[in-house]
DNA sequence: GTCCAGGATTCAG
DNA sequence: CTGAATCATGGA
């Protein structure tokens, strides 16, 4: 395998500067699992069929890919927004009469929702379930290695469905999926027959997107919510997860609450990015940062509302 | 050994 | 409908 030749590193141009912890925590937090931290300090992995590289430079956010790509870096500056769609959502959230979001987001500034396609979506959230975020990424690093398409180098595209599909049931469970490997091969049978899945899924309101993952096998309704949010874009998604039980329960007060009523929550006091309170919230409560100050104890509603 | 992880599914009530 | 048990794996 002859070593990657690279470009030389060149600058994005970002509406926000984006600082290193949140470099770091964007690539490595949970939203993605296919970037890693190379010896330079620098994150290589591959979004797409395009392996890339990101760095927080002395001039801003700087990239670079293997010789010969194309489209490369019209493709990573959509995958990081680096437009600023979600500077100017952000700068609406209503951080200036939350203290609680405005310390997290001060924490991570700059931070996105990388838009990634649904096919790396779905492949690593449902590789998700009770797993750490470690784990998981070395999960969908050996589904690529086992089972997609080399891109030179030493990367790999995500495994089609058929691949998984078809794949022996020594090699699935040679990537530590455990009973994860049922919930890949089920969902890879359904869209495998659907070769145009994420158009369709695309063309759909969210309630009704969430509804159609939830009907794969091993998409519940935290899977879905990260699948909408991380692979369709839809900046209102709100997942829950046990870290945002803990945030909201220690910082907002909301003790004993359901996770459907906390998804409730979230997107009534965000708004329409919910979803990117969510990550400034997973981020600092993962990292331990999350301020301590309770902001607020609205009363709990009777009955979650059904999710439609 | 015990507990937990960006949970989902199945089953009992 | 809700809550508990179960699932496979690895790290703290």
């Amino acid at each position: 395998m002859a070593p990657v030749e690279w470009t030389s590193w060149r600058p994005l141009r970002l509406a926000e500067d984006v600082p290193a912890g949140t470099l770091a925590e964007q690539m490595d937090g949970g939203q993605s699992f296919r970037w890693s931290l190379a010896d330079d300090g620098s994150w290589v992995g591959v979004f797409g069929r395009t392996p890339a590289a990101v760095r927080s430079g002395p001039h801003g956010l700087e990239w670079r890919s293997p010789k010969g790509a194309t489209h490369a870096e019209e493709a990573l500056r959509r995958y990081l927004d680096v437009e600023g769609a979600q500077a100017r959502l952000s700068e609406a959230l209503p951080w200036r009469s939350d203290p609680v979001l405005r310390s997290a987001r001060a924490a991570y500034p700059g931070l996105r929702i990388l838009r990634q396609d649904p096919h790396e979506a779905l492949i690593g959230f449902l590789c998700s379930s009770n797993k750490r975020i470690l784990q998981i990424r070395v999960m969908v690093a050996a589904l690529a290695t086992k089972l997609g398409e080399p891109l030179g180098g030493d990367f790999h595209a995500l495994p089609s469905w058929e691949a998984i599909a078809g794949a022996e049931e020594s090699v699935l469970r040679a990537c530590s999926l455990g009973y994860r490997a049922a919930y890949l091969r089920g969902t890879a049978k359904e869209l495998l027959a659907r070769p145009r899945w994420a158009d369709e899924f695309a063309a759909l309101e969210t309630p009704a997107l969430l509804a159609e993952l939830q009907s794969l096998p091993g998409v519940g309704p935290k899977v879905a919510a990260c699948v909408a949010l991380f692979g369709f874009g839809r900046l209102e998604s709100f997942p829950v997860d046990t870290w945002v039980v803990q945030a909201l329960a220690d910082a907002y007060g909301l003790r004993g609450w359901k996770p459907a009523q906390l998804e409730q929550f979230g997107q009534a006091h965000f708004g329409a990015a919910a979803g990117l309170a969510q990550q400034y919230l997973f981020s600092a409560a993962r990292n331990g940062r999350l301020s301590r100050a309770v902001v607020s104890v609205p009363k709990k509603p009777a009955r979650p509302r059904p999710r439609k």
